[in-house]
DNA sequence: TTTAGCACTCAACGACTTAGAGTGCTAACA
DNA sequence: TGTTAGCACTCTAAGTCGTTGAGTGCTAAA
């Protein structure tokens, strides 16, 4: 669609635009890259740029500033050169930083927020394996005293889930023990979100001798284990956004921070849009969150095996690197997989 | 040591600077209170305060700004006349809030921290019940597969802590059941802390039988217990403090969260200081930690009967509306104790 | 089609002025 | 001796204004 100059001069002006957060002028183009033409040649391709809806003018005496439009084109070129090479030594000493007193999941990812945050120098985040999906490992009861009882819910995704409950009257170890064993038999390798009320009559069904026991179990069971879907957000350096100059805005800048708090919003975003692709990418407007909305989002998946069960991602100004964080990013999350896979693998 | 007429003055000054956060001039002062006099008297006993350190001034032809010594004074006074008088009413509706959709002591901490961030618009700050000087009440080991385990410790404060380790080789079902009913036996009802390497041993030789396998196993646990020792950070509203005038000034609101967004900080600012006082304030130089040396923080204790098990705080400029925070920290965190107590209560 | 040249635009910056709030001192007063 | 009116002085905040410089867009020549 556009013919090569163009396309030279508007890589040029995302090149520089990125470093420099400043609005691009024709001769800052010609003087730093050798196009072999004069600015008055570049200005005019500018201006068809802008005709196009490649760029932007912030006001009539200013340089040129990219569009979403712009970076999606540029971001779809370098996705297609970038994924082939890994740099292996690079790779492995990424994975020596995430393995860091990381025994477990949650230091796993709050790590991997960590350096990718680090790395890139924006805002990373990490969401833990979704339940959804996932197939109970274990179930267990154990009575803690007479009328508590606590659950335990492994999947095999690694997550563990606790929760208490209590009784409305007491009940026996023995009892307990029947009805988790029971129930362990019963659900253990199915998926979390195939727990529903057929499927507990089926039980009530099986164990009628402890009929208004299960009655009494099965709804704060069906209870717990809609928080058990819950899942954890991991972000790190969030106030990272507050050294980029578009930032600078206290309201924007506030704007930004309350949003990435929201745990509930970040998890939306991270899982509501498709995991068939690697690395996704959104762009400024693209997004759907208006706090968000002139930044960029990119996110990977890490996944169990070939299954896909949770993401990373780093989100910062439109203006991002995006080789680098594309780069990081994906370097991460193969690791992430990796790592998971030792800790889970070997017995599905 | 000060005069009826100079504290007047002073707490007429505090009181205007809370509220505008602008330096207060003397001729302010004689407008908005009745003190009898005129502003030049007034300026002669600011010019005194002045030197007395209680009060400073930006520049010379500006007001004068309350010193942290003003408001350790202040908030001395407050202390005295707040505690006795506790509105029920209030109490009860707080307790409906903080009882919305929970179940668990993380949601009831969340709440908490959600609450006192919307009364008081400053940043509220809550901390999980610490694990140091609980009580086991229940410690157990399951099998997940032929080399996975996974142990649950319960304790009385309610916190349960999972933890997964693989066996060296396969461990068959049996000797993971005895293990396991052995370590409850011995650890239930001693202190999470206490159990170090001679209890291990004395484990060792009560089921030598199994030598081999608690060899392993001891480390692990002891490592594990490390983690379950850690506390969780619930923190709300942090983006609250860039509504201040004193935090316009990006570098210091991006200090400000950043120290907010590092657990372990602070974990050792709630935790390290005594628990002996139901509320605690240090207010601004008062602090030990530099990012926070413009801010003042109030923490109150939470209780499991009479033992105290966790804090709740909240932190915003030291020109703080003391009184509302005092206030609503309290009813919050004798709301909790109460709420815990039906929790966990009753069972010691 | 490209380019040199030039008039025009606009934000950013510094210099300057003004307004206003406040202080501190002095001298008079109760 | 404490209080107060009066006044000169100080300093910041806000507004005005000209200047600078980067950049554009148009025109006409190469």
């Amino acid at each position: 669609m556009l013919d090569e100059r163009k396309l030279k001069i508007l890589y040029a002006i995302i090149n520089s635009y990125i470093l420099s957060a400043e609005p691009i002028g024709s001769r800052t183009i010609t003087k730093q890259y050798d196009l072999g033409v004069s600015s008055a040649t570049v200005r005019n391709e500018m201006s068809d740029l802008e005709d196009l809806g490649y760029l932007n003018k912030p006001h009539s005496s200013a340089g040129r500033v990219p569009s979403d439009k712009a970076y999606r084109l540029y971001v779809d070129q370098l996705l297609k050169m970038i994924k082939p090479k890994i740099d292996f030594d690079r790779k492995e000493a990424i994975k020596k930083t995430l393995l860091r007193e990381a025994r477990e999941m949650d230091q796993l990812l709050q790590n991997s927020a960590r350096l990718l945050s680090a790395i890139t120098s924006y805002t990373a985040l990490a969401v833990s394996p979704k339940m959804k999906g996932a197939k109970i490992k274990l179930i267990q009861l154990v009575p803690i005293d007479e009328i508590q009882v606590l659950m335990t819910i492994v999947s095999d995704t690694g997550v563990v889930k606790n929760s208490i409950f209590r009784m409305n009257g007491p009940i026996s170890e023995d009892q307990i023990n029947t009805i988790s064993n029971m129930l362990n038999d019963k659900l253990k390798g199915l998926p979390v979100d195939r727990i529903n009320d057929d499927l507990a009559n089926e039980i009530i069904m099986e164990i009628y001798e402890y009929k208004n026991v299960i009655d009494k179990i099965i709804p704060i069971i069906n209870k717990s284990l809609e928080d058990v879907q819950d899942v954890d957000i991991y972000a790190d350096g969030i106030t990272k956004i507050l050294d980029f100059p578009e930032y600078k805005d206290l309201e924007k800048a506030k704007t930004f921070i309350s949003f990435i708090e929201d745990k509930d919003t970040i998890v939306e975003l991270l899982l509501n849009n498709s995991l068939t692709q690697d690395i996704e990418i959104s762009i400024g407007s693209e997004n759907v969150y208006d706090p968000i909305k002139d930044c960029s989002l990119i996110t990977a998946n890490y996944r169990l095996g070939d299954r896909v069960i949770g993401k990373i991602g780093v989100i910062g100004p439109t203006r991002m690197d995006y080789y680098n964080v594309i780069n990081n990013l994906y370097l991460v999350s193969i690791n992430i997989s990796e790592i998971i896979d030792t800790l889970l693998g070997k017995n599905r």
